[in-house]
RNA sequence: GGGCAGUUACCCAAGUGGCCAAAGGGGACUGACUGUAAAUCAGUUGUCAGAAGACUUCGGAGGUUCGAAUCCUUCACUGCCCA
């Protein structure tokens, strides 16, 4: 159960004698739980935060049980208002199919692909009708769904509660249902979907209500905000080594622990050691992130790779090196510094060009390039700010 | 359906006829310091122009005015109260 937050004490004990309980019945019947957890393809990455829940999906798997990677396309129609002080904007059909079409294969870098089952909960969903949603709706109170926190914050601002987000914990409900779920995995801003939205359908359809595993929710790379798209602070799962390991140091101290424990394979007690050490001094901060980093960029790379990433790290960002990799960009005769800043993708307008370099901000061979109005006077290594290389040829 | 309030830049928010490209905060970006961390400090943050300046922007459309984010009409959207 590490990494688990229920919130709530009481709750979490219930979940884990629950779950005791229901192996054993498992293992009477001779047959393995079922498990899922529900990913609404809201957008085409996957990231960092969504492993949490897929990693758990995973030990299940490898201790026999039967995993469902369940892709919310009909879900992502009406948006998930959990954990959010805004209605989402509602998706088409095609876009969700779009961002769907990735999704599985992503998600295959912690999940076992001969395993798996890939389902979409448009299968069922699809199915419903009117009268069918109305009986679903029977089981739920409007109190109960204005105690949840998201909502109440929102009536209490005066900002708008759309009737249709209400049906979003009935789908997810359903889909627990639809598919008699045993265990369903879920991030602590799913517990109203799951705890109360699905055991509840499950019961009023004669089943025995599922045991939710509640996951802790990532922080995004500034160590504050939940990891999400729309915050601009996710850890892809999907861009190469480099990015993962270069987003995860900087990722700010304080949120180290959280991502030990959420998104690595290391033991309480050796989280419990870093911890320690880096306390006492006996390991630099620094130091423990980048184990931090290579540990989790080796789980979705493998360690070759993480560790080759590491290296690159320190050479380009300890002892300045530039990256043996880059864009390159075509020079074209009489292009001004500007006019190469602005074409190579390295600022959005020529205005923001000229910003850069007013700032020193835009350097050519480690060499601060001072006009903006001259001819770029030679190929060689842009670079813009810290990070932003481009070869100029 | 009726009454009232509101819609400002990436977000929050000030501004109620010229001094408004629009205060303040957050975010973002650049530089310094560092451990590409955090914190801190300095700067930038509509577009174009070397600068002066020009142009576009304050929910949409139209109007009044020498001049509109600000006034009027209308449309759309949101909240609150009443039904």
């Amino acid at each position: 159960m590490q990494g688990t937050d229920y919130g709530d004490e009481d709750l979490r004990k219930a979940m884990a004698s629950e779950l005791r309980e229901r192996l054993l019945i498992a293992e009477k019947e001779k047959r393995p739980l079922k498990v899922y957890c529900g990913y609404d393809p809201t957008s085409t990455d996957l990231h960092l935060g969504h492993t949490i829940s897929m990693r758990k999906l995973r030990q299940f798997q490898d201790l026999g049980h039967e995993v469902t990677f369940l892709i919310g396309s009909y879900t992502a129609l009406v948006g998930d208002p959990s954990d959010k002080n805004k209605a989402r904007p509602i998706l088409t059909q095609e876009q969700v199919a779009e961002n769907a079409r990735t999704y599985a294969e992503q998600a295959f870098r912690v999940l076992d692909k001969a395993k798996t089952k890939v389902r979409y909960n448009g299968e069922w969903l699809s199915e419903l009708n009117l009268l069918d949603l109305i009986r679903l709706g029977q089981n739920f109170t409007v109190q109960q769904f204005l105690a949840r926190e998201n909502f109440a914050k929102r009536l209490e601002k005066g900002e708008p509660i759309y009737l249709h987000e209400t049906f979003y914990a009935l789908m997810q409900g359903y889909d627990a249902a639809a598919m008699q779920t045993d265990v369903q995995v879920g991030g602590s801003d799913q517990l109203f979907n799951i705890i109360v939205a699905g055991r509840k359908l499950q019961e009023a359809l004669g089943q025995k209500p599922l045991v939710g595993i509640i996951t802790g929710i990532l922080p995004g790379t500034d160590g504050a905000q939940r990891m999400s798209k729309s915050t601009g602070n996710i850890v892809p799962i999907n861009s190469g080594a480099d990015d993962m390991f270069g987003k995860l140091m900087s990722v700010p101290d304080s949120a180290m622990g959280i991502y030990m424990r959420l998104v690595t394979r290391f033991s309480p007690h050796e989280i419990a050691q870093i911890e320690a050490d880096v306390a006492s001094g006996a390991l630099h901060p620094r130091d423990a992130k980048m184990k931090m980093a290579k540990e989790v960029a080796g789980i979705f790379y493998g360690d070759a790779e993480a560790e080759s990433a590491q290296e690159r790290f320190v050479k380009m960002f300890q002892q300045k090196e530039v990256p043996n990799e880059m864009p390159e960009y075509q020079l074209q005769a009489g292009q001004t510094v500007v006019d190469v800043v602005l074409a190579a993708g390295m600022a959005e307008s020529k205005s923001k060009a000229r910003q850069l370099i007013d700032q020193k901000g835009v350097r050519l061979d480690g060499e601060t390039l001072e006009r903006g109005d001259a001819v770029f006077p030679r190929p060689g290594v842009l670079q813009v700010g810290k990070r932003r290389f481009v070869r100029v040829k």
